[in-house]
DNA sequence: GGGAACACCGTACCATGGTACATTGCGTTT
DNA sequence: AAACGCAATGTACCATGGTACGGTGTTCCC
């Protein structure tokens, strides 16, 4: 069990940032002392970290909800719960794709870089082909 | 040579927000018409689509503009550009494993929905490891 | 040469994702 | 029981990345 400020800090975020996750539904709101003191658990990090992990690449927070609502309950059948995996996999699929494609440009640009003359210009532009 | 209509079109944005990322140094202020009316080129279209690329997977506008000047020049050795590029390509290296980890919680979940029984709890949560 | 249709500019506003108070409350220590 | 530290709350504020708006200017076509 960690206090709020243990948490936040296990985790790297301010403690106000948990606050706000938990207004914003993306952590449940944890047990509580008597005292009323947020008291989160082991779990509560698990999820935390995913979040984190989930945002830095560029998931919303709304979507990053999405993703941990998704759990089969009475609402929503196997299937439901798999047609959504399914779309969410096919997104970062198209990520990985175009994540791949700004490497390979840069992988082009050092390239270059290595082969040409120092004052040459060669703008990271040329790598690329057009997008999407 | 495209109006700022077309330019915005091509690319599927509003047109306030290439006067936008003008201001902000992501486009460089294009030529202009004797009327004042600005005149977008074929490699302002490329740069563009670069652009929404790499903001669709959480590079800030920030980062996208240092991406874009990743460029020799006088103030700029082949060297500096290629330590910059590489700094990039392992930043991108660290989202795809991460996406990667992500991908795999998701496809553990829907292999879950399949081999249980339809009500049976399968929070996401649980084929996440430790991030980071 | 008058009026649509579009362009320009500055400024104001908006959503997202936080961050920072100020105030009140808990709880341990002395 | 006073005091220190941290927790909780509501509200205000902030940066980023746009978006909208009102007023003015330009083109083009009848």
């Amino acid at each position: 069990m960690f206090s709020t400020r243990q948490l936040a800090a296990q985790a790297g975020v301010n403690v106000e940032t948990l606050r706000f996750y938990e207004r914003k539904g993306l952590l449940p709101a944890p047990q509580r002392t008597s005292g009323g003191y947020r008291q989160y658990s082991e779990n509560d990090l698990k999820r935390l970290m995913f979040i984190l992990t989930a945002k830095r690449h560029g998931f919303t927070l709304q979507e990053i909800k999405e993703l941990l609502e998704l759990r089969v309950s009475s609402e929503n059948t196997c299937e439901q719960v798999q047609a959504i995996a399914r779309e969410k996999i096919k997104l970062i699929d198209e990520k990985l794709r175009e994540l791949k494609r700004i490497k390979k440009a840069l992988q082009i640009l050092s390239q270059r870089c290595q082969s040409e003359h120092p004052s040459e210009e060669c703008p990271i532009l040329e790598g690329f082909e057009q997008s999407k």
